[in-house]
DNA sequence: CCTACCGATCGGTAGG
DNA sequence: CCTACCGATCGGTAGG
């Protein structure tokens, strides 16, 4: 029984995740959950405590999968570059094996209630902070150039994110492929090493 | 006379862009609208349709703009670097000139009617096209490395598209400052020119 | 632009 | 996990 509610439990939480990256969090109605479960909607407060406390579910369940996949990081002694290049593949190895979760992470953390809209946001700045440390530390061992940190962080957060979606442009062929590719482009650049008609 | 119904419709149009981008399309009432005008809520139906057609209208307006925008950079005869260079710029100018109609394209297209969900998804991929085009010559001509295009540009969208909520990190002049550097990554990347670790 | 109001739907509870 | 139901709120209309 003990474990037919967990099932019952993490298949409500699963088809939240669904539904929510589909229609938005305020766009999916209880009733519309329960129907894809194929309970009453009554039913599913045999399980869950409300609707916001599925979504608080969600979005401090990623950040504690990101926070697990970025702690593995630093606790070996890399350089700056390895250890960034290793951050950013565990949070893409996050967002790819949750993908709908990361679509809810991502979009519908906005409708948390006001106190854990705080702790999300104090959580989310304190993850960011963590790379924002790595890339300092480059900069000062002179690995990365004298760039602007948070804006540089904002954009390497923000230009992984979309991988959630992934789908649509299926091209690689696993996480480590496709952490590769980014990576380049971050720290590569796009443009080719002989041409210097725009290079800074 | 027409000229104050003008105006309190373009009136709707942006407190309905605050207020989306504060609490989601579905998660805004036309009530919290009215409030927040000083009308009832009844009222609003003499100047819009209906709730949906706020949203249509924040979403293909902004459309409209990147398109415009995108034009002006195509009629000039420029090499795919400085194209796509301009191309960035002119994108994140029309982000800063309408942060809130921005993250409400970003974030609450989804919650358009099925008809006007396929127009604005194609409407998208005609305008990622035309990027992809830039960098896709820019390759075929030696300038740009051997990337996944497509895989590119996504990463490139992605990457600047939070820039519609750059004052977190007030940090830039104005546009073209902060067009500059985000290049300046794109093109060059972050690693330092005499550190080869992890180059390629 | 307002008053008055409609039917539909919302998240959630009581009680079994 | 169900039936039965609650008060609140939703987008929108009629009529002036």
């Amino acid at each position: 029984m003990e474990v037919q509610v967990l099932n019952r439990k993490s298949q409500i939480r699963q088809t939240a995740c669904l539904l929510f990256r589909e229609k938005g969090y305020a766009g999916t109605s209880m009733r519309d959950l329960a129907k894809h479960i194929g309970i009453e909607p009554a039913s599913l407060y045999s399980h869950i405590k409300s609707k916001e406390n599925i979504l608080q579910d969600i979005c401090f369940g990623m950040a504690k999968d990101f926070f697990s996949a970025f702690n593995d990081v630093l606790i070996e002694n890399d350089t700056p570059e390895i250890k960034l290049k290793k951050a950013i593949e565990g949070h893409i190895k996050v967002i790819l094996n949750n993908a709908d979760a990361s679509a809810v992470f991502f979009y519908d953390w906005r409708y948390l209630s006001a106190e854990n809209l705080t702790k999300f946001k104090a959580m989310r700045r304190k993850y960011e902070k963590g790379f924002e440390n790595i890339l300092e530390e480059g900069v000062d061992l002179g690995s990365f150039k004298e760039i602007n940190i948070r804006f540089t962080i904002q954009s390497l957060f923000s230009c992984i994110n979309w991988l959630y979606d992934w789908k649509k442009v299926a091209m690689f062929a696993d996480a480590e492929e496709m952490s590769t590719n980014f990576t380049n482009i971050f720290f590569n650049g796009i443009l080719n090493e002989n041409n210097f008609l725009t290079k800074n």
